[in-house]
DNA sequence: TAGTACCTGAGTAAATTACTAGGTTATTAT
DNA sequence: ATAATAACCTAGTAATTTACTCAGGTACTA
């Protein structure tokens, strides 16, 4: 699990296609426009997310991208899965290198977090990112029920 | 926001710090031997976390580094905060190089994802994620009553 | 005052990111 | 047919980040 630039390139360059979905197919010449994106940066990231399933690639004239399922039923933790192809794992996964019980004790945990932080953007679809009302009542009610956030770090984010 | 290795880096040793809290302080040379990571590099990274004030170092024999609040009150995303001081922004915070309206829309909308995913993190503390049990319960829990998750994708994350 | 451990900064190899260049197919409009 | 269009493919490369090393310091305490 990763999460940097190169991830959110393919999120806006996906929520791209979400727009004009049953519009026809978007050109990656427009999306790099648009976007400020390099074109041949575009076209391998988009390589990654053809083989992966989540985009159709259209030749010719009139032709372009566009999404191979219904925006709803594109999450955005497929989009970063499909580009972040090193699944990191880093060694230690059962077997080897790990010695002694506290060190595959985190390891474990880690991967717990990895995982429910899967689920979380695996709950964000581009059709309810692109309503960006409906995604953040959503996310209000998930905070409720568990720990409370005390800290007031929102504002330093990113 | 960013998440990486580094991170994970960070995190576990701070896990180990909440372990023997209330046990006194930990060497850094320690957590380098249990976690397997670079003395000098555990040093610069600690130097980070001790600026923001999230753990103090005591010199002297008997001497390390200890949490400087409880670790209920530490939340990962302080601590992923705390690592990661580039914190992206990418240009483009409501002034210059936002021509188009759409550009503008993306990247708002990428911030409030960027949002969500630390309220997220910082709902999760070192505490609440060493009885794994009551984290998972939690997020179980913050799950319902959203988008359910349709994807079997949980398998091939991180 | 010696030892332990924090602290600082400079440098460096490896990996990743973002991008460039130069092609080849496939499709469509003329 | 043929020319334009745009996906597709491959390789290389500068910039940045990551993870680490080295060489010193500084502060505390037994």
């Amino acid at each position: 699990m990763r999460l940097s630039t190169k991830g959110r390139y393919a999120v806006t360059a996906m929520l791209d296609l979400a727009i004009h979905y049953e519009q026809g197919p978007v050109t990656l010449a427009e999306i790099s426009e648009t976007q400020g994106i390099s074109l041949s940066y575009l076209e391998q990231l988009f390589a990654r997310l053809r083989k992966k399933g989540l985009v159709e690639g259209l030749r010719g004239p009139g032709g372009g991208y566009r999404l191979s399922r219904a925006p709803d039923d594109i999450s955005v933790a497929m989009v970063i899965n499909a580009i972040g192809e090193g699944i990191d794992a880093t060694s230690c996964e059962g077997s080897e290198d790990c010695q002694d019980g506290e060190r595959c004790l985190t390891h474990e945990l880690w991967n717990k977090l990895g995982n429910e932080i899967f689920n979380f953007l695996d709950g964000i679809t581009l059709a309810s990112f692109l309503k960006r009302d409906r995604v953040s009542e959503a996310v209000r009610r998930q905070q409720h029920g568990i720990i409370p956030i005390t800290h007031g770090l929102n504002k330093t984010v990113a």
